[in-house]
DNA sequence: CTTCCCGCCGAAACCGGTTTCGGCAACCCT
DNA sequence: AGGGTTGCCGAAACCGGTTTCGGCGGGAAG
């Protein structure tokens, strides 16, 4: 038994294929094959080309842990993800693990996921990943304008890709969506169906994204002419976005429009809508952003633009797996546009404007 | 440099230390500490105490890797979340995996996580984990009544735990929550407030979870005389549950309170008993399990069972780790009691109890 | 006073890879 | 034809651990 394969392995039993089996079957030693698999140029292209054909036909695949012990790296991404906080990344959590793990299997890598308790806590847990060599370079979601993560692992050398960008971009590879460019859309949606007054709900204004989203939104209402109908920062919650939205709508001149920086906000609107008397797509329009499933079941369906969080999760992967291999940061930066679910949420301004 | 910790480290570099540099400020080899370490029989408990003590002020950390490759254990936890299937396990994922990773890190333990679009990809995924020495063990969330993965994992004598139970328990080490005593317990206090005709709205038949919620039911409402006003199976969204409600309102005798195995559905009474102008809570109780956040969002509040994932996630290590350590999976099963989140979604039946 | 056994530890092989070093042919040049 | 490159590969050390094997010294048994 064995014989039949025509190739020999060294054991029978079943035990995985090693360097020293191919080498063995193609009468070299083992460095030859190391050297003739990582690329040396010390290696004739016959026979790295035999090698290869070799390595595929039994199936070999280098054990990381015994690369990981010489190399320092053992092909595996990082993730720590920080409760405590806001928990808005929670229900899309699923599908940005489902495009992690997807691209990082692609490539032979895997995804090693630790949770922390608190700024402090994800340092020291990312210092142990790699000080462990559990972890070669972090995804870091939800960056902050001025991110504690990204300078421990500037100052250390450790790969790193974010989920968002920052304000420093020095050493820093990123995958983001459009925010600000999603903003301004809103606005000119809305001012296309007839609103003047708009008033902007902004989320944390520790995290970076804020800044970019308030960008947005200011940028296109001076284009347009327009001055904010009230900005409120701040609002991740459904509570915190009603308390918003009733504290906009009390103004002299309130906003026949409203655009959110975050959908947990955006669903307190409906909340402090009904309040008022106000039917959400009729007397008051809401666009948001961060589309969660949770939008499509509010009544009206929101109108929000929607993050794509598997493919974010795969474009990050590579990226990062990238950057591990060395590839310089600036070159590893990608910004996509979100994409606009139109739900019902928003239309024309009432007529009678003055309410 | 490096005097002053009067250790004497091999290197000035900022390299860790490793099992040599130990041996050597000792006197002794790198097999001793090894063996001293790891509980060999024969190195003296007084030089065991020497090399402990050493190791801990050192700050000696076996490197994983290094050991892995000799015995093919990387200290490292799998779990595979399998897509596809209904999502009702997203929305507590966070705490899920916070649970698994602090009990995992507790012991100096990691996790791998991985995911996968069917059934086969679960297996393929876990058979390539365990080949590459990524996962030691693995956490299976949602067992099935006949589930693939125990088949294959018991088959290749992989370490498994599961978070709920399964019908040939043979092998199998397991944390449930009791849901069938909480289904009971539902029909109880259902009965206690007055209640006769009691229907029940199962979740899916392929997950052995349903079995148990169902022979609570069943159990309790025969213990008390009671026959069941109608049951539906299957049920895990909103859509299922509105269907479900509206099937059984439509009896001759209609169910006064509903009992669901699923809170995804129980959300779908509420649209269900709207249609028909009733109240919940007041018209027709529901009782649900499976405590989310959301429950608590609907109006009225929902009384439910809360399940603990966070807690479930933690111990669900702890014992997959003893698991992989070689004990007895007979020893290493917990189920612990649900508890109830009183809301308003039970009451006493109206007293025209003929509607 | 041997002999034997046992407790305890060192030496060395090993795990599965990577990397350094050096040597042998073949080729190039004068 | 002889000496210096160059291309290509083998030998061996190495990474940081574990595990097998054997040997030494001391106490008990004969």
């Amino acid at each position: 038994m064995g014989a039949e394969t025509g190739i020999g392995l060294r054991e029978t039993t079943r035990t995985r294929v090693t360097i020293a089996d191919v080498s063995d079957a193609l009468g070299l030693t083992k460095s030859t094959v190391s050297r003739a698999l990582n690329g040396y140029p010390d290696i004739s292209e016959s026979t790295r080309a035999r090698v290869r054909a070799m390595a595929e036909r039994m199936g070999y695949r280098p054990l990381s842990h015994a690369q990981a012990i010489k190399t320092g790296r053992a092909r595996s991404l990082g993730l720590v993800i920080q409760m405590a906080d806001h928990d808005a990344h929670r229900p899309f959590l699923a599908e940005f693990l489902a495009g992690i793990s997807r691209g990082a299997s692609a490539e032979g890598w895997t995804l090693t996921v630790a949770t922390s308790t608190s700024e402090a806590d994800t340092l020291e847990v990312m210092q142990n990943l790699t000080a462990d060599r559990k972890a070669d370079g972090f995804i870091l979601p939800r960056t902050e304008v001025r991110d504690a993560r990204v300078a421990m692992l500037r100052d250390r050398h450790i790969p790193f890709v974010l989920f968002g960008r920052t304000a420093d971009a020095e050493g820093c590879a990123w995958y983001d969506i459009l925010g600000e460019e999603a903003m301004a859309r809103a606005v000119d949606r809305l001012h296309g169906q007839g609103h003047r007054r708009i008033g902007f709900v902004n989320g944390g204004r520790r995290y970076f994204y804020s800044l970019k989203r308030r960008e947005g939104f200011e940028g296109a209402m001076t284009r347009l002419g327009l001055t904010p109908a009230g900005v409120v920062e701040d609002a991740v919650t459904a509570e915190a976005g009603a308390e918003a939205t009733r504290t906009l709508l009390a103004r002299k001149d309130p906003p026949t429009a409203l655009v959110f920086a975050v959908e947990a906000a955006a669903i307190g609107a409906y909340r402090a809508a009904a309040e008022r008397g106000l039917t959400i797509g009729r007397d008051l329009s809401v666009i948001s952003y961060d589309g969660l499933s949770e939008g499509a079941k509010t009544d009206p369906p929101l109108t929000t633009f929607e993050v794509d969080f598997d493919t974010a999760g795969a474009r990050l992967s590579h990226l990062l797996i990238r950057r591990i291999r060395g590839e310089a940061p600036e070159d590893l930066r990608e910004t996509v546009p979100a994409r606009l679910r139109e739900g019902a949420s928003d239309g024309p301004p009432p007529l009678a404007i003055q309410r």
